[in-house]
RNA sequence: GGGCCGCUAGCUCAAUUGGCAGAGCAACAGACUCUUAAUCUGUGGGUUGUAGGUUCGAUUCCUACGCGGCUCACCA
């Protein structure tokens, strides 16, 4: 019998000891007055005498995540998944079955207790317990108190281990929570109305990537998780909602990375009679908005939990000196406003360090592209060499908040020309930390522009680009009915919760990120 | 898909030139009525990711495979 396998054994012994004694080991409730979060928001700076005075007596669930045992005493640390509270468990306070079972408690345990608040000679606030209840025991051990768990793949997999051990991860998520209120509070705000539409689509369309395929057995069709929610979103813009927003899951078929897990998390938002640079302000006073929320959050947080004081001071600092000046990695990011903005062209040749007569037109193009030993996309005009370029020797450059703007037309098949150069449209991608975070562009609403942009893709295809956008004849028709003047902007929420929670992976902002699935034999000590 | 790296006890990590696979925590038995990485005494725990190969002998060298990480490619 293998080390983990004894371990179980021995904590199903002691559960079925108890289940035969009669008590209830996995009992249907335990009415509880507060958790150990409340206990330090209420009481973290009361004195001793305050305490005793107060006589507070309270009921408090928590799973055990520390036991020091005294002998006749007994030390114990109650956990609430964000912070914890002492239990100071004394053998005289108990009944004789209920010491009994503290005496038998695992590291891991879930249980209920009963006592009064006090602080111990050491200053630690404490629950001096009288009563306690088990209320799940747990079979496997939790992994080591002060290294915690390490191993990336078990992180990942088995991400309830990860949030038990490892309380950073807990904070990644509430970051991640608070972002979604305040985009969601931001555009209510302005008048913008929250909608959901497809995401099983006949016609994966919005973006250029390649689909998950499904289907439905009743219809007998074949139906794509949707790749981005964009025509649908203009639809309601033809149908009278002047300004609407969606929230959720997109779905690519495409390579996994730091920066891509193939379900992701998007939001769109459409504003008729917004343009290009009213897009740029509403995306600076967002993001701004957000960076700000999460700084106080942290503050709070911190300033409630002790044990977190000699948290990274540095960061601290920063973030006193000014919130806006958030760390990401090795960097330091400065979202101050107004933010850098450059032309898709200007940020080839000032970053990129391209020479300005390589722009000059398609060959001059390629052989830049070609001492860079940069391939040419098939099928490619000038503006996706240009945008093969920009990629090459930009964007991993785009540290500091940056929008990009005037991309080709070639590569926007969406998007308005720009009234003085229709090989170039009025659209915008935001760069922070060397990752796109936003792409914005004014919509194009002409119908006969956007079929023939879709003839245009369809010609692509043939020419090799299998990630052409598809002709939708349906959106053709509802731009017939007329769609106003709009800007619409999509927003990649992993990644702008990456910079944020300062991640260095979108794994460690997505719960349950994608992985292969585990070999198909049994994990050790199942039974 | 390519390259590089990793996989050793439940967890975190060692193991010299190819020579008996170890430690801390956790577990188990015991002591201890104010500890907080509690302390002290003792004990058990391994198919070294899987399958082959080389060798008297493989955690160590070789091959294949699996899973993961980084990276390149891919990906607005």
């Amino acid at each position: 019998m293998s080390e983990l396998e004894q371990q179980i054994l021995n904590r199903r012994r002691k559960r079925d000891a108890l289940a035969e004694a009669g008590v209830p080991v996995y009992p249907n409730r335990f009415l509880y007055d507060l958790e150990a979060s409340d206990i330090h928001a209420r009481w973290g700076t009361a004195s001793a005498d305050d305490l005793a005075a107060e006589d507070v007596t309270l009921r408090v669930p928590g799973r055990i995540t520390a036991i020091r045992n005294q002998g006749k005493v007994v030390f114990a640390d109650l956990h609430d998944g964000r912070t914890k509270v002492q239990l100071f468990v004394r053998k005289n306070d108990l009944a004789e079955d209920v010491w009994a079972l503290v005496s038998d408690l695992d590291l891991g345990d879930i249980v209920g207790t009963a006592g009064t608040l006090m602080r111990t000679r050491m200053g630690e606030l404490s629950l001096k317990v009288t009563d306690v209840t088990l209320l799940t025991k747990a079979l496997r051990p939790m992994p080591e108190k002060w290294s915690g768990l390490k191993d990336v793949e078990t992180r990942y997999r088995q991400r309830y281990v990860d949030l038990l051990a490892n309380p950073d991860v807990r904070r990644v998520f509430e970051v991640r929570a608070r972002v979604m209120r305040g985009i969601r509070r931001f555009l209510d705000d302005r008048g913008f109305l929250e909608v959901e539409t497809p995401m099983m689509q006949s016609l994966a369309g919005g973006a250029v990537a390649r689909p998950f395929k499904t289907h439905h057995n009743a219809l007998d069709i074949d139906l794509y998780l949707r790749i981005a929610p964009e025509l649908y979103l203009k639809r309601l813009l033809v149908g009278g909602m002047p300004r609407v927003y969606e929230i959720n899951r997109n779905f690519r078929n495409e390579g996994i990375s730091t920066r891509h897990n193939p379900e992701f998390t998007m939001l769109e938002f459409y504003w008729a009679y917004a343009d290009h640079d009213a897009l740029i302000e509403l995306t600076e006073e967002l993001i701004v908005g957000l960076a700000e929320d999460v700084a106080k959050a942290g503050d709070t947080t911190q300033a409630e939990e002790v044990d977190k004081a000699e948290a990274d001071e540095a960061d601290d600092q920063d973030r006193q000196a000014d919130p806006l000046v958030i760390p990401y990695g090795d960097h330091r990011i400065d979202l101050n406003r107004p933010w850098r903005r450059l032309t898709v062209k200007e940020a080839v040749l000032t970053l990129g360090g391209v020479e300005e007569a390589a722009l000059a037109d398609e060959a001059s193009l390629r052989a830049a592209l070609a001492v860079r030993h940069a391939e040419a996309p098939p099928g490619a005009g000038y503006g996706k060499l240009l945008m093969a370029l920009f990629e090459e020797t930009v964007e991993d450059q785009l540290i500091q908040p940056t929008f990009i703007t005037e991309f080709p037309t070639e590569v926007s098949p969406l998007a308005k020309q720009k009234p003085d150069d229709p090989d170039f449209t009025e659209r915008f991608e935001l760069y922070l930390g060397g990752m796109e975070v936003a792409n914005a562009f004014s919509e194009l609403n002409d119908p006969d522009t956007q079929a023939d942009r879709f003839r245009q893709q369809l010609a692509a295809r043939d020419a090799g680009d299998d990630e052409a956008h598809r002709f939708d004849h349906d959106y053709v028709r509802a731009l017939e009915f007329g769609m106003p003047p709009a800007g619409g902007e999509g927003i990649g929420i992993d990644r702008l919760v990456m910079l944020l929670a300062d991640q260095p992976s979108i794994r460690d902002v997505i719960l349950f990120p994608l992985l292969r699935p585990e070999a198909t034999g049994e994990d050790n000590g199942a039974t």
